[in-house]
DNA sequence: CAGTTGATTAGATACTTATCTAATTAGAAT
DNA sequence: ATTCTAATTAGATAAGTATCTAATCAACTG
C-alpha cells in the first residue's frame, strides 16, 4: 500500500512541477484550446505541447474532444480536485516512509561502537547513545530483579565504565530501580525517542 | 500578482517532485532525525541529504533543532498544510494563465488567412473561422442598420464569397438580422467561444 | 590546544527531461 | 484520388539536477 501511495504522489508532483504544464492547466481552466492555439499562446512548437499534454493525460487531467481534424482539449476539473485534495494529510505522509527499514540506522551505529560484544566507546550524541543502550539492555533478562552487583557484572562484560552505563540505562528509561533492585523495562514502556533528560 | 502565484506553485511542486524528498518528509513526519540517520535510512550519503534538506528549507517545510554537534530536523506540519491547502482551487488556476497574451493566437491565425485586408481563404476549423470573423466584423460600424446590399458591398472588399461570410457572421452571433436589416452586435454580446452551431 | 565528529559547501559526473526538427499518421477538403 | 491541415511520434540536443567524493566549517571532547 505504501509504495503505491508514494508513487502516486510522486507522479502527481512530477507532472505538475513544470511551468509550461501549469500554464496549460491555467489556460484550459479558462477555455478549451487546440494544440496549435496553445503552442501559439505559449510561444512553443506543437510537438512540445503534445509532449506536455501526454503527461497531463497520464493523470487524466485533461479531456479530449476531437472536432474534425483539430483536437480540442479542456481541463478535467473533477480529477484535479480529486488528486489535490488531502494528498498531504499527516496520515498519508507517514505512509511515505514505510519503505525504509528502521534497523538500517541502528545497525550502522552498532557497527561503529560495538565489536565482539564489547563497547568500543560510549557515543556522545544522544540518539546514538540511545541506540547503543537499547542494544545493551537486551543483555539483561526481563521479568526478574537484579541487585546492583549483578547488573554491574553484566555491564562489565561489555564495557569498563559500568557505572555510567547503569546510570544511562535508568535515565533513558530502559531499566528501573526501586529500593536498590534493578529490573529491565519491557519495550512497550520505552520512550519512543531518546528523551532529553540531561 | 499572477506570475508570483505561478512561481510559488512551481517552486512548491518542484521541491516535492522528488522521491527522496517525499521519503524525508514521511520520515520527519514520524520522528526527528539527524542528517546521518536519514542518510543511513535512505542508503544515501550525508551531503545528498543536506542537498535535499536545503530544498525543503527553502519552503520552510522543516525545522532545525541543533543539539550539540548534530542537527535534528523535524517536519513543519503547519507550513505543509498551509502550502498544500487550496493551492489548486479553480480561482487560483485561472490566474496561472494570466501571463499569456490572448492576442498571440489570433494574430497567428490572421497572418495565415489575411493579406492586405483580403481574406485568402475561409478557415475550415471552427475556432479559426471565429477568429477571422471577429476580425471581419470590425469592418462594419456599430450602432447603425445596414441593408443586405450594403453588407455585401463591405464583405466583397475582403472576399468573393460574401454570402458565406454573411451567413457565418450571423451564425457566430457577431451580427444580427431583423426584418432584412443587419446590425453589428457589441462585443459584450458575442459568444465567449465559437459555438458549435453547425 | 589538538583531535574528532557531524554537517555543509564545492565541484564533478551521470541521468532525466524540455524543446526542437523531421517524419509519420489521421482526417477533411478539393 | 490527391492534397492539405492538425496532431502525434521519433530522434537529437541542451539544460537542469540528484548523487557522489573531497574539502571546509563548527562544535564538542580529551
Amino acid at each position: 500500500m505504501a509504495p503505491e501511495n508514494l508513487q502516486t504522489l510522486l507522479d502527481f508532483f512530477k507532472v505538475l512541477s513544470d511551468e509550461t504544464r501549469l500554464k496549460l492547466l491555467g489556460l484550459l481552466a479558462q477555455r478549451e484550446c487546440s494544440v496549435e492555439e496553445m503552442a501559439a499562446l505559449l510561444h512553443l512548437k506543437a510537438p512540445t505541447i503534445s509532449h506536455h499534454l501526454a503527461k497531463l493525460k497520464s493523470l487524466n487531467l485533461v479531456l479530449l474532444n476531437p472536432e474534425g481534424n483539430t483536437h480540442l482539449y479542456r481541463l478535467n476539473s473533477e480529477q484535479l480536485q480529486l488528486l489535490s485534495r488531502d494528498l498531504l494529510s499527516s496520515e498519508q505522509l507517514k505512509t511515505l516512509a514505510q519503505s525504509v527499514q528502521p534497523e538500517a540506522w541502528e545497525t550502522t551505529v552498532l557497527k561503529a561502537f560495538v565489536e565482539n560484544d564489547r563497547i568500543l566507546s560510549i557515543p556522545a550524541a544522544r540518539k546514538k547513545r540511545f541506540v547503543l543502550l537499547k542494544w545493551l539492555v537486551q543483555k539483561i533478562e526481563p521479568d526478574r530483579d537484579y541487585s546492583e552487583k549483578e547488573i554491574n557484572a553484566i555491564l562489565k562484560q561489555h564495557h569498563e565504565d559500568c557505572a555510567t552505563l547503569r546510570r544511562e540505562l535508568i535515565g533513558y528509561q530502559l531499566m528501573s530501580r526501586k529500593d536498590g533492585t534493578y529490573r529491565r523495562l519491557p519495550p512497550t514502556e520505552w520512550l519512543q525517542e531518546a528523551g532529553n533528560f540531561n
